[in-house]
This record gives structure tokens, C-alpha cells and sequence, in this order.
DNA sequence: TTTCTTGCAAAGAGTTTGCATTCCA
DNA sequence: TGGAATGCAAACTCTTTGCAAGAAA
């Protein structure tokens, strides 16, 4: 995070052009309010701005990415992920039987990651975790 | 799980045929120690048998997750990885450093499991997750 | 103008699939 | 022998990259 400011003025500042393909791909990102893949960016922004190339899309996502003003996340199934940073840690619970995601916060992990690290020495990030398993809906 | 049957075993009593190329991929799956990948597996095997088609352990290994002879694990990172079943369950710290994938049991889990199922009614399977950070020798 | 960006197309990696050939039971 | 399994090549998904054309400052 580069403290508050907007992220189309951090690029400015840092020298980078404000293209319309870069705002378009950056208001993707603030707009996904769950994890986006770049596809989706590129689906969501080309309806307002036909003549953007999804290499276009890969590469502003990697140049956020680099300049820490997008988080990407592997949650598995073969793509990447990307949303906002500043947004609050939360992990997600997706049911195996109806897809569905639910966020939670951290408070439940809190304990397991000291855990982790008094038994194993190990420093867990625990930023984006993916739990599997059947929802309540699901389940009864 | 199938009771205890040898793998190889149960592909014959439903009907499989054993032919050279499975018995490999079988053998591959329960000599791999962490999880593995298809092209992994893929390397091994050709060494002794030279006329192993990719194609043929990407099926096999279908065959194993299937028939529930094998575990298929995507802990992200564009590729799938398998595994013996039968095997306790476990997690992994992966360091972001070096790499190193240390394994460790569940027991950390249960607690947080029962939590999510009481504060969600997410019934959570926890069976392989990925945790990221950076391990003891790395963060010091 | 001049350097940075884009679009396009091609190349990757990992995986799946159609089809003719091979081979196990 | 007959049906199942394999090998091969092509296709497919997601992502990256080289290069010429285009555009921001």
C-alpha cells in the first residue's frame, strides 16, 4: 500500500501513463468487490471500451501487481485473482455443492497463527485463504 | 478409500486392465511421498518404461482420483498434484523464500473446524490447504 | 518528437480429447 | 477376437512475449 492515495495518481506520480486502458483495468479492480480474474476484467471493461486487448489487461494487472496497488491471489483452478489492497483480510468459505462464497474475517485464524508459529516457526500470511466444504443451506 | 486392497487390485476387480503404463502411474502415485504432479510422474516413469505417453498418465491418474485410489490437490500454481490415499491428512507450509513445503498435521485445524461449523454452519473439509508465509530459517 | 503502450499474433505450460492403432483379457 | 487402452497430434485455457504500429506527455 502506498498510503491513501488514488490509484490512478500513484502510477502518475511514478513516471507511468494514464492510458484509458489503464483506467479501465484499474476501476475493474476497485470495483471487484470479490476476487476478479483478469478475464472478467477484461469482459467488464470492454463493454464500456471495445478496443481493449486482454494482453493489455494481463499486463496492467502485472504492473499493479508490482507497484502494490493490486493484490493477486492463487486460489487454485488456473487462473489468478486480483482485487483491491487496502480492502480487510478476509478468507472465504465456498461450498463444494451450490459455488457459493461467503466471506469471513480473520478473528478465527488469529489463534492458529500463533500456533503455527510458536510449533513450527513458521510465519503463515493467512491473507487469502480458501476453505472448501458444504455450506448450511447445502448440508441440511 | 476402497478398504485396504492393493490399488492394483481394485482396478482389476472393476474391471480395468492392468496394463504396463497403469501399473507405472499406480506405482508413481504410491512412491510419491508429497504430492506429485502428472508430469512429474511422467519423468519417473519414463526412465523404466520409455514408451509412457503423457497423455496416458493424465488418464490414469483420472481413473485413480475416480475411483477414490488417489487424492488430486490444487494448491494453485497452474498444475494439479496427486496423491496417495489412505495417507493422513495433512497441511502444508509453503515458504514464499525457498520454497520448501514442510507438512504438519491436522490437529491445529480441529478447533477453528468446529468454530466455522458453529459461527457458519460450514461444514469446512480441510483436508489440503496451502499456507503461505515464510518459514523459520527464512524470516531470521 | 520520443519514449512508452498497445494490439496482434504467436508461443508457452499444463491439460484434455478425437481417432486410428495396438494389445490385454 | 473384440472391446478397452494407448499414442499421437491437435485443441483448449490461461498467461506471457516479440515486434511493429500507435499514442501520451
Amino acid at each position: 500500500m502506498k498510503g491513501d492515495k488514488p490509484v490512478l495518481q500513484v502510477l502518475k506520480e511514478e513516471g507511468y501513463r494514464l492510458t484509458p486502458q489503464r483506467i479501465m483495468v484499474v476501476e475493474a479492480v476497485e470495483a471487484s468487490h470479490d476476487h476478479t480474474s483478469a478475464e472478467e476484467m477484461h469482459a467488464k471493461a470492454s463493454a464500456r471500451y471495445p478496443y481493449l486487448n486482454i494482453s493489455t489487461v494481463y499486463r496492467t494487472l502485472e504492473l499493479l501487481r508490482d507497484q502494490g496497488l493490486a493484490a493477486e491471489t492463487d486460489l487454485g483452478g488456473g487462473r489468478l485473482l486480483y482485487h483491491p489492497v487496502g480492502k480487510a483480510h478476509h478468507h472465504h468459505l465456498i461450498c463444494r455443492l451450490c459455488g457459493n462464497v461467503r466471506d469471513i474475517g480473520t478473528s478465527a485464524f488469529r489463534e492458529i497463527r500463533g500456533k503455527l508459529r510458536l510449533d513450527h516457526g513458521f510465519h503463515a500470511e493467512f491473507e487469502h485463504i480458501a476453505i472448501f466444504g458444504t455450506c448450511r443451506i447445502c448440508s441440511s
